[in-house]
RNA sequence: GCCGCCGUAGCUCAACGGCAGAGCGCCGGAUUUGUAAUCCGGUGGUUAGGGGUUCAAGUCCCCUCGGCGGCUCCA
């Protein structure tokens, strides 16, 4: 008899070789469809041979999910299969949210196909067929591969390097896998192939260009609605149709794709947030300072990026015989400043802050409205330090981001610790104590903050380990804005010192941050994030004062007036348009606050007011009103 | 860059290889209206650009430019 503990803390005794679907059976588990043993993942259909803690998995789990749409995948080949015997298939994985399979039938897979297919995996779902572990020995799978012509396959085995190498079989259908999968096709309930593209097998540009179907699948019908309808909310706040429809920016081929114009509504709320971010940094020790455009290719040598970053730089121009480079980081200009005097150990940490306006060559297919450009302006700043500062300094930063995210609205957030991989030791730049002392101290900031994040070796900077900070926005989707990066690499480079309390001299460390990431980036995800209904704080119009008719208007413009010599952004619909067209103009253009005015407002010296979100909130003296949005803007709602 | 799709008025979209249109916007007029679309009229196009096939091209073919969805989350 071997124990199994389960989730609820208690053991059970059972005989080696249980199933898991027998042990989930008599635990009342009937609804899981797979297992963890000792957290690993297993088939039901897997026999327990020890001593074991097993847990149930279902659709509600994220391992349950990878199974669900990885056999979702499998269903989708064997499809695929039936309906272009002549495909290959390359490989198939469960992703963040559904799954694709990358397949080689020599051609694109067109609309109708996916509709085609996906009839067909309906129709194999229906059949519930049983999904079935097999093991082959590694030379019978080869001669397989190799007899069916399934070079991709083949190429994977060479990559395994078991002996017996496993199949999931369903109805006839034959896919290499590690598994684990769903016991029956029939539980896949619902399934919705999105989209195809092109792949490169293996990722790699030189190879074969695969056809690639992307689609999801759930257990029950509401589940794919949702998912449905948040694709729809989130094709309806995409920033480029709002931006376009608000007038906030524009970006046009004659003057070159990933370069934005800021129309004058989007460049009010890009200086609300500079503003802002400029007056938290003056309070933090910071010292703003500004840099040029362009600098000499020597520069660039010596930072070292025309070694590993040239291939995102824009090309040179020539002057006066000197080659001149448009910057794609601000670093070395803020390294130069520290350069500029001796610095003593009291001076430090140093920390420079700059609205850096960059240019990168971004590849042409991965250009995306504001969310990818070549013209971009980071919040950047760097802080140089001493290395017993790192800690310290890495808590501000940290303090900082959350500071600053949280204004605008974020609540929900993942930080990710990229630290160095400990068996790549030569990828890396710097001294292994260095390294030690550094992670250890980002570590330790983020304990000591009480802060939940991930730890992941071998996602570090070739300079320097990061603290990343990921947030989620209104409808659930994931960005990564705030990083934070230790450098040690370039005070090497520019041989940067401070003078120590011994009188010798010292190398001092850098960390280079940006909080927001870029203002054109930010700026876009916060359109998505607030669907174009910005807070008050950040609205260009915040409020928009509506005469009913025409012998309003003097009115109205007065009350205009009172708001705007008040600070507010208000501006006035005099059109002799109907009072309800106005009103559905400010709404649709998302102005906070509508302030109707007719004989009664006039007569009274009030406004009618009208809120974008809670709708009429009736007459209202204005400084009533005013101390309402003053009050609103001050706690940045 | 590569694969696929796409490019018609400021925007959203029609037009069988046979006269380039609608709605919104914008402009003018009428209306003077009380919380999400008042009516009438007008303006607006080298159909992204270039080349080709054809009696005839927005439509078919080729090139260029631009846009959209993707392009190592390992069987």
């Amino acid at each position: 008899m071997i124990r199994v503990q389960l989730p609820d803390g208690s053991v059970r005794e059972v005989a080696r070789g249980t199933t898991l679907a027998e042990i989930a059976r008599a635990a009342g588990r009937g609804d899981a469809f797979a297992a963890l043993v000792d957290g690993a993942p297993r088939d039901l259909a897997a026999p327990v041979e020890s001593d074991c803690r097993v847990s149930f998995l279902t659709f509600a789990e994220p391992e349950g999910k990878e199974i669900y749409w990885h056999s979702t995948a499998h269903l989708m080949a064997q499809a695929v299969k039936e309906l272009f015997p002549e495909a290959k298939l390359a490989i198939g994985p469960p992703i963040d949210e559904g799954f694709y399979y990358d397949i080689d039938i020599g051609r694109a897979f067109t609309p109708e196909d996916l509709e085609k297919i996906e009839a067909k995996m309906r129709g194999l779902a229906k059949r519930d067929e049983p999904i079935e572990r097999v093991t082959l020995p590694r030379a019978d799978a080869q001669a397989m591969f190799e007899g069916a012509g399934d070079k991709y396959k083949r190429e994977l085995l060479e990559d395994i390097p078991d002996e017996q190498v496993s199949f999931y079989r369903q109805d006839g259908f034959l896919d290499m896998c590690r598994g684990p999968h769903l016991p029956r096709t029939g539980l896949i309930k619902t399934v919705k192939l999105l989209s195809t593209s092109g792949a490169y097998w293996r990722g790699d540009e030189k190879r074969e260009m695969l056809s690639r179907i992307y689609g999801i699948s759930f257990p029950t019908k509401d589940e794919l609605d949702q998912y449905l309808h948040r694709l729809e909310e989130a094709k309806r706040r995409d920033h480029r149709r709002i931006g376009r429809e608000m007038d906030l920016f524009s970006i046009h081929e004659e003057i070159g794709p990933g370069l934005v114009l800021w129309h004058p509504k989007g460049a009010v709320v890009r200086q609300i947030m500079e503003a802002f971010i400029r007056e938290t940094l003056a309070q933090r020790g910071y010292e703003q300072v500004y840099s040029p455009h362009l600098a000499r290719s020597r520069l660039w040598e010596i930072s070292g990026h025309m070694s590993w970053y040239v291939e995102s730089m824009f090309a040179g121009m020539v002057v006066d015989e000197q080659n001149y480079l448009a910057k794609p980081m601000n670093c070395p200009f803020h390294i130069m400043i520290y350069k500029s005097q001796t610095r003593s150990y009291r001076d430090l940490p140093i920390r420079l802050a700059e609205f850096g306006t960059c240019y990168r060559y971004e590849r042409p297919g991965v250009l995306h409205g504001l969310l990818r450009v070549r013209g971009l302006t980071q919040d950047d700043a760097h802080v140089f330090c001493r290395p017993d500062q790192i800690e310290q300094e890495a808590s501000a930063l940290v303090d900082l981001a959350f500071h600053v995210l949280g204004a605008f609205g974020f609540k929900d957030s993942e930080i990710v610790l990229s630290v160095r991989d400990p068996k790549a030791a030569p990828k890396y730049a710097g001294r292994p104590e260095l390294w030690d002392a550094a992670e250890a101290a980002l570590e330790a900031v983020l304990r000591g903050r009480g802060l939940p994040y991930r730890r992941v070796e071998g996602e570090a900077n070739f300079y320097g380990p990061k603290i990343d900070i990921h947030l989620f926005d209104a409808i659930g989707r994931k960005w990564q804005l705030t990083t934070i990066q230790l450098d040690y690499t370039l005070p090497e480079r520019f041989d940067l010192a401070f003078m120590g309390e011994d009188g010798r001299e010292h190398r001092p460390v850098m960390f280079h941050r940006a909080i927001l990431g870029s203002m054109e980036r930010f700026m876009g995800i916060l359109i998505e994030h607030y669907a174009g209904a910005f807070p008050l704080w950040l609205a260009p119009e915040q409020a928009r004062v509506l005469s009913i008719t025409d012998r309003h208007v003097a009115y109205a413009k007065q009350v205009a007036e009172r708001l705007k010599a008040e600070g507010l952004r208000a501006g006035v619909d005099e059109s002799s348009e109907r009072i309800s067209y106005k009103v559905r103009r400010g709404q649709v253009e998302h102005v906070p606050y509508m302030l109707v005015v007719g004989d009664r407002e006039a007569a009274a010296g009030t406004a009618a007011v009208r809120s974008r979100s809670a709708g009429d909130l009736g007459p209202m003296a204005l400084d009533a009103f005013l101390a309402r949005v003053n009050e609103e803007i001050a706690a940045r709602q």
